[in-house]
RNA sequence: GGAGCCAUAGCUCAAUUGGUUAGAGCGCUGCCCUGUCACGGCAGAGGUUGCGGGUUCGAGACCCGUUGGCUCCGCCA
């Protein structure tokens, strides 16, 4: 690597014993200054690491008025001579602590302000963070951050190079289809009144490449979506895009397999064990209440509508005659957590849209529950065995239709491991393919089918009849996700490849022939042109570089996010633009009232 | 769009049940200090307690409103 030129003649990591008596120069920023009235030390830093420079006020007075004038952060220049520290002295927590820099000349070419944050502690004002980016981007943390990205990306290219994919862009100018997220819209001057999206996936392109005769195709793609930020969520985001021809699931998956475990034994040096495990949505939800579960930890839902089939406890018989379910969980030592943590799990189910959260502490005492009256020793005991409760726990039951009883005791589940420690800290890194997805399902509130994946997704050939039959819901779905420790890193499906199937798939979810044609007319016209089966995947490269650099949110490993109100405080887009710019457009500025 | 929690110095946080002049650490300014590496010591500056109203003899604290932040729900094919 080069380094030496008229700036400097090493970074600051590189300097050892070995080079003591050398002429160097050095260039970087003040990490910290100790001033001990004569002697002057400081810490330099640049993006390798830290070398300790010292001013000698008697030996280099000139420079040592300066030295001693130096403030965090300062960017500066020094030379001066490769010393082994004194006998005592050195520092072996540092690469470069057997030596120190005796400084004969420096020059301060970058002051620096008073720092708005510390650089080196905690602040919990993001905005403040992200208005000095150029700061916050100088953390260690950060950096390192940046460095795990940089190496994933490294070893993504590498792995799909040497299995034959070829990276291929596709636009970013692109075509807007209302169907999923919020589309982000381009105005085009050239054709006034009309716009360009700026893609969500490069789902069809890279369909369309397979038409292409590509074969194998793979992108590190940026993708848009203009819905609500949350922690893991950014309105541009990175996705690891791949798509082959001619494959079947297991090939997607062996490939996805490859590449996490060349990503990991390259960054980390870590072995991952394949083939990952795989389980279907259905034991998903039934076990873990998730179509993501973590199973880091056990806490697993239990179907107890059997025990109630015939019980006096009316909110569970009422729900189980109108062909709900009744299902508990058990929360293991948990019987007395704070009646405000309870009321905080109620809360929870009710958020979700449940009715509320029935529960038992199984004491010494015996059972405490508002519901233990009513519940009989038989139940009792058939409870206890199926799920195997002891004295000290805490048992959980939701009763409503079975995906919201569900979904509810899986984010129950989540909170009772945070509880009882099983989540922070966990350092384990499982991997999940969560497979046979529902093609389709019910939107109860606009009273119509949608896809639970995208609608270029393919039904299980053996399913098909069911589509025929009308059975919608009944249809799986060669798509699969690919989990880790609880987080959905990617999903992706063997595709359809046929015009009439895919035709017939867009009816279903109610989008009539004429709109078809206006929205997708060029990936049906191009499944007329001798398409090949394919599918492929796409996994979220921030979130995959947040979990393995242990990061809260992926703003952390995105170097200039946009906050929650997608907005970036420091350079303030999305900003108004001229009247000009506007009128060159064809377009008019609605204000929001305020 | 909805719900809950929060808002005190540049940063991170304190401030008995409502009670005198709102404190600490870091940072900042000045002074002292020749082997530190989170150097140390002395002194100083820095606050309309987010904003507006109310209750009270008295509000950082209680009440109402508002603005902003965080978390969750909706949304994310």
């Amino acid at each position: 690597m080069r380094i030496a030129n008229q700036w400097r003649s090493h970074h600051c990591a590189q300097l050892r014993a070995a080079d003591a008596g050398k002429n160097v120069r050095l260039c970087g920023w003040v990490d910290r200054r100790r001033d001990h009235g004569g002697l002057v030390f400081v810490d330099l830093r640049d993006r390798e690491g830290v070398s300790q420079i010292v001013f000698h006020p008697e030996e280099h007075p000139e420079a040592a008025e300066i030295g001693k004038a130096l403030h965090a952060e300062d960017f500066v220049q020094v030379e001066g001579q490769v010393t082994r520290r004194p006998e005592g002295t050195e520092n072996s927590s540092l690469a470069t602590g057997e030596i120190e820099v005796i400084v004969q000349s420096v020059r301060l070419i970058g002051p620096c302000s008073p720092l708005p944050f510390p650089l080196d502690g905690v602040v919990e004002n993001e905005d403040l963070r992200l208005s000095f980016r150029f700061l916050d981007l100088r953390r260690r943390k950060m950096l390192e951050n940046l460095k795990i990205r940089h190496r994933v990306s490294g070893a993504v290219r590498a792995y799909l190079d040497a299995q034959g994919f070829l990276e291929v862009e596709t636009p970013v100018l692109s075509k807007s289809t209302p169907e999923g997220a919020r589309d982000f819209l381009v105005p085009s001057r050239l054709t006034p009144g009309s716009f360009y999206a700026l893609p969500q996936a490069p789902q069809q392109y890279k369909q369309l490449l397979m038409v292409a005769g590509i074969e194998r195709y793979y992108q590190i793609a940026r993708c848009f979506r203009d819905e609500d930020l949350r922690a893991d969520r950014q309105p541009e985001f990175t996705q690891i895009d791949l798509e082959a021809s001619f494959v079947e699931s297991e090939d997607i998956h062996f490939w996805v397999e490859g590449m996490l475990r060349k990503i990991f034994r390259d960054v980390f040096d870590v072995d991952l064990a394949l083939p990952f495990p795989r389980m279907s949505y259905r034991e998903a939800m039934d076990r873990y209440g998730s179509d993501k579960p973590d199973l880091r930890f056990g806490i697993e839902l239990y179907d107890v509508g059997e025990i109630f089939r015939e019980s006096d406890l009316k909110v569970f018989r009422a729900v189980l005659d109108q062909g709900g379910v009744v299902k508990a969980v058990n929360g293991k030592g948990l019987a007395h957590i704070a009646a405000s943590e309870l009321t905080g799990l109620e809360d929870l189910a009710r958020s979700l849209g449940g009715k509320g959260l029935a529960y038992v502490r199984v004491e010494s005492s015996g059972w405490k529950s508002p519901i233990g009256k009513f519940l009989t020793a038989g139940e009792r005991d058939a409870l206890a065995r199926m799920l195997g409760a002891a004295e000290g726990d805490l048992i959980l039951f939701a009763a409503d239709r079975w995906d919201l009883a569900c979904e509810i005791l899986g984010r129950v589940r989540l909170r009772l491991a945070d509880l009882s420690g099983k989540r922070e800290g966990n350092a384990e890194w499982n991997f999940l393919w969560v497979t046979d997805f529902p093609l389709l399902a019910y939107d109860r509130e606009e009273s119509r089918w949608t896809s639970m994946h995208h609608p270029f997704t393919r039904p299980h050939s053996e399913d098909l009849p069911l589509l025929e039959k009308g059975h919608y819901g009944e249809i799986r779905a060669l798509a699969y996700d690919i989990v880790l420790n609880g987080t959905e890193l990617g999903g992706g499906s063997i595709r359809i490849h046929e015009a009439d199937l895919q035709q017939k798939i867009f009816s279903v979810l109610g989008i009539d022939p004429e709109t078809q044609e206006q929205r997708f007319g060029h990936l049906l016209k191009a499944f007329r042109y001798g398409a090949p089966p394919h599918g492929g995947v796409a996994l979220g490269l921030d979130r995959l570089v947040m979990l393995m650099a242990g990061a809260e949110s992926i703003r952390d490993v995105i170097a200039f996010p946009k906050n929650r109100h997608g907005v970036d405080p420091m350079t303030g887009s999305p900003s108004e633009v001229e009247p000009k710019q506007l009128r060159e457009l064809g377009i008019a500025a609605g204000r929001r009232d305020r």
